[in-house]
DNA sequence: CACTCTCCCTGAAAGC
DNA sequence: TGCTTTCAGGGAGAGT
């Protein structure tokens, strides 16, 4: 599933329509999480791709007009970069034609991400941006800060790593691997984590972060080649859908927490 | 305000 | 084997 791993290995892809200039834009479906505006094909059209990058889980794409294409992936969008013979496929449902006859497409079978297209100089007054807390990865990130922050929440560390407006970027799959890394348990309440141990959470937060990225993502498909190869950093998880696996004298256990499936080792991440 | 729960959607996997 | 049910996950919005 798309998270900051999965997001950054996408922007990174999509460099090969940097400078490419735009001459159609198709929706097939406007319906995602939310409607693709109307406006959206007459501004892109002629427009040319002057800047990628990443703001969170979302992926940010800026124009040379002065506006910028936002993409958030949801749970199972994908963006893949093909060439002029590509046949549409299923859930494909926006795509953009470059001169340079190549297209980008998006592709998401539960429609849970969604397309927009804003001014740039607008573009952290968006609610779904202004809110964010500090990407997950960014070298400003403190123990202190996050001290801060959660020396009094009630809430379990799991459910605040997940807490976009706190630290984004972390996802549910990663939640469980870097809490795993750092010996925390998801149980832990965010008033009870101590300078020091919210130190190891964000140096192991960097390390999964990272890793996962140098392994081109988890589980998101290749955009790069229609082959349908998965990035491989699936193989690497130590604990996330691992029910039942051994790990020293230790099993996987899984809970659900706020509605949501968390992996953990008990014995090694006992420090309630 | 802070927090929890439900829901959006489809396909894979489990259950029968 | 094949049909039915359950589950997964990000985040907005409703509810507490």
């Amino acid at each position: 599933m798309p998270e900051l791993p999965e997001v950054e290995t996408t922007v990174k892809g999509l460099s090969v329509i940097l400078n490419q200039k735009i001459y159609n834009v198709k929706i097939h479906t406007s319906k995602l999480r939310f409607k693709i505006p109307n406006n959206i094909i007459n501004i892109l059209r002629n427009s040319k791709i002057a800047n990628l990058r990443r703001i969170a889980k979302y992926i940010i794409i800026d124009l040379d007009i002065n506006y910028s294409l936002v993409i958030h992936l949801g749970m199972s969008g994908r963006l893949k970069t093909v060439s002029s013979n590509y046949k549409r496929i299923k859930h494909d449902h926006f795509i953009l034609y470059f001169f340079n006859k190549k297209k980008l497409i998006y592709n998401d079978p539960r429609k849970f991400g969604f397309i927009d297209i804003v001014k740039t100089k607008d573009l952290q007054k968006q609610k779904y941006i202004m809110g964010l807390g500090i990407d997950a990865l960014s070298p400003n990130l403190t123990a202190e800060m996050i001290f801060n922050k959660i020396s009094k929440s009630e809430v379990p560390i799991k459910q605040i790593l997940l807490n976009q407006k706190l630290i984004a970027g972390i996802g549910n799959i990663y939640a469980s691997e870097i809490l795993f890394d750092a010996k925390i348990s998801p149980l832990i309440l965010g008033k009870k984590l101590e300078i020091s141990r919210i130190m190891k959470l964000i140096k192991s937060t960097r390390k999964i972060l990272k890793k996962a990225i140098q392994f081109g993502g988890s589980s998101i498909r290749d955009y790069r080649s229609t082959d349908g190869t998965l990035g491989n950093f699936q193989s690497n998880f130590k604990v996330y859908n691992k029910e039942g696996k051994k790990i020293g004298n230790d099993r996987v256990k899984k809970i659900v927490q706020y509605g949501r499936s968390t992996f953990y080792c008990p014995k090694l991440q006992n420090n309630n």
